[in-house]
DNA sequence: TTCATTGTAGCTATGATAGCTACATAAGTA
DNA sequence: TACTTATGTAGCTATCATAGCTACAATGAA
């Protein structure tokens, strides 16, 4: 008996490995044929259909749409032909790409974590006093903006004599300014007004994650970088625009 | 229009959320049911089944089920009653513990990778040649065992009198030796001799991860410290020992 | 006692999976 | 060229799981 014995055993043992590795695999939504394919390409690198059934212990007819599957699910590769040719890819990357997507999966979980608890809600509203202060924050959202910049505001002079610079530098940066002013109230540069009567308190909305509310004077706003709030808020802003968002 | 309006309107607003962030958690093996209760946990952190499952807009009564489900997966707690109230549990663990699970699943994989190829196959076995090497090597298997140790030789009176002290101090240590040895001949201090005619090469297992073949003249040797070699190497002298290995 | 809430059981329709058969097509060989 | 084998596709059956619901028992509150 020596290790090649073994090795040629393998075929036979390999199975209750497969069983033990493909039961986790099932935890991330593959099916039980998909999963035992998986690691039989992961063990063998590469084979035709029909020799990836074998190794998996699965039908050669059904085996095609397993790997199919996992080829759809970017965790093998092919080669087209007759027979085409089922490739593993590399673990680390798979494992990088699974990890990821989990931790962000998570991490917008985290985002919208006890959001609408009726107590001990995480703090996702943070209070600005002084008008100053609010108007510098106001640029700093205009600023930081890369895709759309939307601002409703019934104290539109105030903010484009504060800010007529930066609205001119976020247009040439491709930045989509929408604003929402008072009829006949004088504009900074922007991608397009919309005029509505009876504007009260100000509305800012940076991209759709950095949000922006103050009151009629200005004198104190809340912010939040909330992704969750922004976007719903730009959704909104955007339906009363009667311009749907996304 | 203020922050609170929009809170107020986030009950609607949410479902898209949901639909958004439980798509991610259907990867995960959760059910469109699971995965919209679970989000909806996470924003509210507690509720009854009946809360649960208006805030996920699914039916009550199929809401038990699903909270029943996300309960035995160590997603939630839940505290009896009636009403039985759910709850969530801190995120971060939840995320540990899967990722976790998921790099130990790659980890199995990444140790069978290759393994079966018929070419580039990562080097699972390394060679040792020379007499006094290949012996000094059993002894080091023989010294780092901790649970089993097994080895199969038609050389016994030369291991024994290499290591006769390690065989003994590993024995006072609790692990248990099993040694298989032609009839006749002498054995170092052991858990249990198996006696068979005509053995030929040397099979050495240290744990079930550390595994040597040796020549018949212990001339050299293959060592391979892969686990699932060495398992199965373990698991196949258990059968022949007519003694079944876990 | 009555009513509302809560929980359980079970039904239907649908979709997915496992496991298979039948057969068309392409490639290789004699 | 004819035949055989390998490969791929389509579709079937049985089973299981899910989504979505109804019916009703049990419990708690007024």
């Amino acid at each position: 008996m020596d290790l090649t014995d073994i090795l040629k055993l393998d075929t036979k043992g390999v199975e209750e490995e497969y069983r033990r590795i493909s039961s986790v695999l099932r935890k991330i939504g593959l099916s039980d044929y998909e999963s035992r394919a998986y690691v039989a390409l992961i063990v063998h690198q590469h084979g035709t259909a029909d020799e990836v059934a074998s190794f998996a212990s699965i039908p050669r007819t059904s085996a095609y749409k397993a790997l199919r599957s996992l080829r759809e699910k970017d965790l093998i590769d092919m080669t087209e032909g007759r027979p085409t040719i089922f490739h593993s890819l590399p673990i680390q990357e798979i494992k990088k790409k699974f990890t990821e997507e989990i931790g962000e999966a998570f991490n917008d979980l985290e985002s919208v974590q006890g959001m609408l608890s009726d107590r001990g809600t995480p703090q996702l509203v943070f209070t600005i006093s002084g008008k100053d202060r609010v108007l510098s924050k106001i640029g700093d959202i205009l600023e930081s903006s890369r895709r759309r910049f939307i601002i409703s505001t019934s104290q539109m002079q105030r903010i484009r004599v504060a800010h007529s610079q930066k609205f001119k530098d976020s247009l040439r940066r491709g930045v989509e300014i929408l604003v929402v002013a008072e009829p006949f109230v004088k504009v900074p540069e922007c991608t397009k007004v919309y005029r509505k009567r009876d504007l009260i308190a100000t509305d800012v909305i940076g991209d759709g994650v950095l949000a922006l509310i103050a009151s009629p004077d200005l004198s104190i706003c809340g912010f939040s970088d909330n992704p969750f709030l922004a976007g719903h808020l730009e959704n909104f802003m955007m339906m009363v625009l009667g311009k749907t968002s996304k």
